[in-house]
DNA sequence: CAGTGGTCTAGACCACTCG
DNA sequence: GAGTGGTCTAGACCACTGG
């Protein structure tokens, strides 16, 4: 008797294999759980799972579709600056730069819903790999919106944050620049040299809690998988 | 009487709030269940999609365990070009630069592991976005892993593949580089300027499917949901 | 080897939405 | 209005794995 995972591969294969075309309507659920001799609870955990990968597109009373152009979806694993670095075998380390309390930024309010000059407290750290520069931050941290800070000195920002401020949701962006004056210094980089920065942006359920922007030291690569 | 969603609400709650601090145990689903007034299977939901988002570990016989260092994950959507292109309002177009038949270079053999001087077809593209260059596209394609190929000045590669390759597994990285000449000619801009690199390996049931590295206008930035 | 999560069942009710 | 997917239940068996 098939599992779930049997039925999801079995469709996917006849999709594959066209039986249902793009666009095309697949059999109902009960229908299905028939055919393969199943429970529909068992069809729709399978069907479920074509559809969170883009491949089908389920609609009440419409019934499910085979997509016309799935959107692939690739899964970014963020995880401490620590836990990256270490993870590749090399000694992690950091430094923290400046930490002082001022407005935001009007650019950096935009990006955290805030209006601009906002209390915050602006945060420069810079994460070493082996002792060798690996990225430099940029943070501003919304003091509203988090437990009373601690000796960041001691602790970085990053790691703190993971372990103590709930997320509820953010967004993530990566671009490629010319690598700003403070970032270069740090990184002991050429200014003006290709930089990949990534921005990240975080709120909790008390609201907005941290922008940051990582300048990547030159060679560096983001991974995602499929 | 609760759905899995509160349910799963619930107990992130009752986290955040340490009741279960990082690295505790949190009680068994039939415990969880009998707590809520609810059946095993709607408490295995809620768990499970926190799982999935990463602040939950669960382990047969050992149970459930609060993550210590949450590893966020983010969500990449990969759009077909021109679907990208026109949901940000503007008209879409693509010229094919070149394609021609050859053996792999050694740098793209190994990333879709196959050997050196694979037959391949090497296949060159510019997007456009409103009629301006947006992304130049280098591809090889492995013609032992995919249909008959259809005429690619008609259809993009990008847009025949999605359509007509189901794809198993596959990766993404992002990197920041000096763009290279070809790329820099195609888009119009200088040598050496910043470009984000965007590289897609992509498997299918039938080996290794395509390599495609797409180097994107200055100023570029790739989102990701959290 | 015993307890956990993983899965499945057969049935049910419901919200939604298309026609 | 009717058919679809979304969800829930009460029970069951099982694979895995830590003690």
């Amino acid at each position: 008797m098939p599992g779930w995972e049997e039925i999801r591969d079995s469709v996917r294969e006849r999709i594959r294999v066209r039986e249902w075309a793009p666009g095309a309507l697949i059999p109902g659920e009960e229908r299905l759980a028939a055919d393969y001799g199943v429970a529909r609870a068992t069809v729709n955990r399978a069907i479920r799972a074509l559809a969170e990968a883009g491949l089908v597109e389920r609609r009440k009373r419409a019934g499910t579709r085979v997509a016309e152009l799935p959107t692939r979806r690739a899964r970014l694993e963020i995880p401490v600056i620590r836990r990256e670095v270490e993870g590749q075998g090399r000694i992690y380390a950091f430094r923290l730069l400046s930490a002082r309390p001022g407005g935001l930024p009007a650019e950096v309010a935009a990006r955290l819903d805030l209006p601009a000059g906002h209390a915050a407290l602006a945060i420069e750290t810079l994460h070493l790999a082996d002792g060798r520069p690996h990225a430099h931050e940029a943070r501003w941290l919304n003091p509203a919106a988090v437990p009373p800070l601690p000796d960041f000195a001691r602790i970085s920002v990053n790691e703190w944050l993971v372990a103590n401020v709930p997320v509820v949701s953010g967004e993530v962006v990566f671009l490629a620049e010319a690598a700003l004056p403070a970032a270069a210094a740090a990184l002991a980089i050429a200014p003006g040299a290709p930089v990949l920065v990534t921005e990240r942006t975080t709120a909790g359920p008390d609201g907005p809690i941290t922008f940051v922007r990582l300048s990547h030291v030159p060679g560096h690569r983001v991974n995602l998988r499929l």
